[in-house]
DNA sequence: CTGGATCCTGTGGGATACTG
DNA sequence: CAGTATCCCACAGGATCCAG
């Protein structure tokens, strides 16, 4: 296992008071519901490699609809992750790049990246053997 | 900033060749899929205060359906996360624990935890910001 | 208590066409 | 190029009822 826990504060949320009723979020759903559609976070990848024009995030992220992109980097200004830069060329010429705040997600979404790595066989092999034992109904 | 870039195998993901055709995944998406809808990481992080039967889980988690708790904790087993156990009572008694390899990811998860709750502070200004000085039209 | 089966709605997100 | 505006639908997910 890569993944160990160090470099991250001591105890800073100790992963307990979360759920509950009175304490209906601890933060981590603010990150969640940014980091957790597909599209965010390739952004955020692509753009760890330095700043990119709208098209060329385009064309590097397989798949995502121009529209997507359009909100995606919108969100990501919006909560001050991404910077935009309008230059008012003709054609019009814009560009993304991190923010300090966003390049210091880069390292979490890397951890991420690592740990997937690492156990994507593992979990693959698991979902294997989960649905020979479970012929019956697709859990999905 | 407390996340610094230690403790992740160098170089395991470079983080560069992501979203391209020739590369649908890099492995982020599975564990993303996974972890990017906010029950699978809610159950994780109750999970890893120790085994929970069903129904403190759904009482842990604040807001989750019984039918999504279902398939959320369903697809944690499927892959490998989550061990489910029965035990032949009555009324039937189950309780979850993490695997060893889904214990590993709530050092991200706190990861997670940890840089949303040193940054969630300046998103929620970030996007004040915004929304005044974008009155017009909702970024949602 | 631990779910499975259904029904139903909201909305995430794709496709397409148009503008500056 | 860098978007905005529509239309539209598949599907995530809530509510409910039923069963072992």
């Amino acid at each position: 296992m890569s993944v160990t826990h160090t470099g991250v504060t001591a105890g800073a949320a100790e992963l307990e008071p979360c759920g509950q009723p009175d304490h209906p979020d601890c933060g981590i759903r603010d990150v969640l519901d940014r980091v957790g559609d597909k599209w965010s976070v390739l952004v955020i990848v692509e753009l760890a490699g330095g700043p990119r024009r709208f098209r060329q995030l385009q064309r590097a992220i397989d798949g995502i609809s121009q529209r997507m992109l359009t909100l995606t980097v919108r969100r990501l200004e919006r909560d001050g992750l991404v910077l935009r830069t309008v230059y008012p060329t003709v054609p019009a010429q814009v560009d993304y790049r991190l923010t300090e705040t966003g390049a210091s997600l880069t390292h979490l979404v890397k951890a991420l990246a690592d740990w997937s790595l690492e156990h994507r066989d593992g979990i693959a092999r698991a979902r294997r053997t989960y649905d020979d034992q479970h012929p019956e109904h697709e859990i999905r």
